[in-house]
DNA sequence: GCAAAAGTGTTCTATGTACACCCATGT
DNA sequence: ACATGGGTGTACATAGAACACTTTTGC
């Protein structure tokens, strides 16, 4: 074994049947923004072990596939949903020995973000598929998650916050179409935060490419109808949006 | 194959024997900076496929390890050194099936910096390892890499610069005592940049923990003595320091 | 004294913050 | 009319950029 072991792809000998057998997974943190809280997809384990417990969708990664091409179907499997343009990103790789009681499974995990809007309620026909508040999730009281996935769901999460400051990534939450409330609402739900509605709207005109004014305006109820933009080709925000600390009155609810 | 990979750790059944034989193995990108160049660490390979290329050292993931004392175990393997303190951050996973001739081998890359002066010079004992100078390598008159390791080490690098514009890592390229014209090299070696050295020092001075005075000052050579430092206990820089745009001068050599 | 590198002072400008104020719609 | 949310104007604070200037050593 410790022969086989040192040997690899920049050494001499390579017997790849020395080494006991390891499958490789994704895993998914799969986020959208419903009602303003920032969410995530979760599917309940009907079998042992954390039987019962809600885990992160995934599955194994197939011989003739990228890690990503998994990530993508597992995503049209468990959703139901073929979306195209949605980017699933890699956040890390997660190979603890232990992580999965039955056998060495290392999991590569990707974050993905979707606007809120067209999606089937999961839970509807797979019912054991539900959306969960994250601030529920990742707090003392929230139930524990199977597996390692409260870590890649915290890892994931903190991914798209940093994320947002210095890309447009927000857009990716939001309808086609959307106004720059909507945008500041992405900012204000990820970030548990308020924003300054003037100061954030002349900071998302001034970033070149990050949205395209449509000339048009919305007939919503209330208030002064507001113009409808689209995202730009802009992908990094120069200077990044600044992160407020999260408001004490949006922190847990 | 198509009811096993539907299995998983999320599924009713699980097969493994299933999948065929995957291998997972870590690639290390060990930079630190040689003569005011940010240099990386290579291993000169001497079988098919890719013999005679060089490539990152790395090595497979043994059935006890996490990933991250798989990168710590073959860092030491292959440089005899066993620096405590050093720290891996996981930079990526790579899974494309064809990156291998031999087999599927899905890698796990992780970055280490390194201070320049306590190292042994690779290729003295095992003749077959070099510091390269990074602009060598990442240019098109560059050799290329074994596999799919110029992409990987350019992630490497460009997560590492990254990194220093909002943590204290540049502390990590220095040895334990230092003076702010060490670390300001440091950037500008990193960033391909020129920084100027007033701004600089009251940027690190400014912010807590960045830095610790030690009351103490060099006895170089020419020039003016300068006051010792140790790394202070921050990680994160706030606000952060700002990257130049990399100077023609320092464009490449 | 002079060169060289370290360190301080100062001015200018860009950018974020706070908040007052006006605009356009539904009821 | 007025409430509500959209959008603009403006004064202030913070912090980076540029550069002049002083300090401390070796030769």
């Amino acid at each position: 074994m410790t022969q086989a072991a040192k040997t690899g792809p920049g050494s001499a000998t390579y017997d790849p049947g020395a080494f006991p057998a390891v499958a490789v997974a994704v895993d998914l943190v799969v986020l959208t923004i419903r009602a303003g809280r920032l969410s995530v997809l979760l599917i309940e384990r009907g079998e042992e072990p954390f039987k019962d417990a809600w885990a992160l969708p995934g599955g194994f990664v197939r011989p003739d596939e990228t890690p990503a091409q998994s990530a993508e179907r597992e995503f049209r499997e468990e959703t139901g949903l073929d979306l195209s343009g949605i980017h699933f990103e890699q956040i890390a790789t997660y190979g603890d020995p232990q992580r999965d009681p039955r056998m060495r499974v290392i999991s590569i995990a990707y974050v993905a973000m979707l606007p809120d809007l067209p999606l089937p309620e999961p839970g509807t026909d797979a019912s054991d598929a539900a959306w969960w508040v994250i601030d529920d999730l990742l707090t003392e009281d929230g139930p524990g998650l199977a597996f390692d996935h409260t870590s890649i769901l915290n890892d994931g999460v903190e991914r798209v916050r940093a994320k947002l400051e210095y890309t447009s990534l927000a857009c990716s939450f939001v309808p086609e179409r959307f106004t720059i409330s909507d945008l500041r609402r992405v900012y204000e739900a990820v970030w548990n935060t308020q924003l300054e509605p003037a100061n954030f709207r002349r900071k998302v005109l001034s970033t070149p490419g990050f949205v395209v004014a449509l000339d048009k305006t919305t007939s919503n109820g209330v208030g002064r109808p507001a113009e409808l933009f689209r995202a730009g080709q802009a992908t990094q925000l120069q200077p990044a949006m600044v992160r407020a600390a999260p408001s004490r009155g949006e922190d847990k609810r």
